[in-house]
DNA sequence: GTCAATATTTTTGTATACAAAAGACGATCT
DNA sequence: AGATCGTCTTTTGTATACAAAAATATTGAC
């Protein structure tokens, strides 16, 4: 199933870095991780400049690779850009979503909202990223698709954050609601804006949840 | 300058395929490239995984590395996603934009304009490119401009081929003309509905001249 | 002659070895 | 004493060597 040493390994970085075991800047030591991980510094190096494309690490010549952790306005910018990207996918689906990824859109929401009730957040993630992934394939477009997942991908950790605000879960829910009723009704443009709306305000309640946290920091 | 011999190889590798160099499906073979860029296999796997990350190459592993030109499908979904990117890009600017800005924009259609009625091809391109990428810019979304330009690059081939159509080159003149026209007037939605179009015509034109190709080869 | 199993060759993935550049440290000169 | 130059160490980038897997060729049986 594994393909190779540099996968897994890119893999474990990968998750990391977005879990927040680095802090931003430092700098990740190839013979020391290679060693961690039990490798040669070869796989370790292509793992490395895997994560430098995807934007997780710095790599600046001859110097090294830097965790470079998204500043507070790059985050409120990629969250705006999936906010519009999930805005496109929804005005797309509206006129092309069938019939049964409408019900199983709703069966996710129910799945969801059972997790929300039983506290169950790694229920509620797995769910919440079906509806978003069934959104993205009924856009009809395969490319929006896989640059969607991409960025919902890159987001993660941040989403997970801003959920931890009281009340957002049900919010959150509410919307999704929203956001499959205006489909059902293929209602375009009060989909896309209903997405939007949802995923915008994921960027703002990080941003505020950032700026509390470093006021009360001081 | 440069800085590695991984990063001038993917360059140019990158652009042979862009400019078609090698069929689709071909098998770029790890050694004959090494020799023929004068460098181990080392730096060479590197700038292959970084074509595979992008998307022009894709990586079977324990079986080589394989150029992946898009189909006709994929490209008119990437144009699609591309107008819908710049689309934001023009709705975000119209109330972002400054004054000097907008000037520039009319600077470079007027050197566009010149280069059209010089048949200066590689002047068109320049200056186009200078059009979108303030566009981007003052959409004041780093990470949108980011990826825009990321895009607008990976079609850059494909966008030449659309230019070739007899008259094309005068239509996009004037969607650039309309399209200042509605920033200047503060206009978000008509300035997002004319790039949007701008763009997606490109889509539709490349699409219309693959299938006249093909049909003119059977 | 064809198919299959095995041996051979190629080719990818990984490890190690080497070279060159950057950083650290100390000695020397003003 | 402070700054600058030089060397020494550390670390990255590249080359080569080795191992494992896949592709290919070869041989043998039917």
């Amino acid at each position: 199933m594994e393909r190779k040493r540099s996968d897994t390994i890119a893999e474990a970085l990968e998750g990391m870095i977005l879990e927040g075991t680095f802090v931003d800047g430092e700098r990740l030591d190839e013979v020391q991780l290679a060693e961690r991980f039990s490798v040669s510094r070869t796989p370790l190096r292509e793992a490395l400049q895997r994560l430098a494309l995807s934007g997780l690490v710095e790599q600046i010549p001859r110097r090294g690779v830097f965790v470079r952790q998204p500043g507070p306005v790059e985050l409120v910018e990629m969250f705006e850009v999936m906010a519009e990207l999930e805005s496109v996918c929804a005005r797309l689906a509206a006129s092309r979503i069938t019939d049964a990824a409408l019900a199983e859109m709703r069966a996710v929401n129910v799945r969801c909202q059972r997790a929300v009730e039983a506290h169950d957040t790694d229920g509620y993630y797995y769910e919440n990223e079906r509806f978003h992934a069934i959104l993205y394939r009924h856009s009809g477009n395969g490319f929006l698709e896989k640059e969607c997942k991409r960025l919902f991908r890159r987001l993660t950790p941040f989403r997970r954050l801003q959920l931890r605000l009281r009340g957002r879960l049900r919010q959150s829910m509410a919307e999704h609601e929203a956001i499959v009723a205006a489909l059902e009704a293929g209602d375009a443009l009060a989909a896309s804006d209903a997405i939007r709306r949802h995923v915008a305000v994921q960027g703002e309640k990080f941003h505020h949840l950032m700026s509390t946290l470093k006021s009360a920091a001081e």
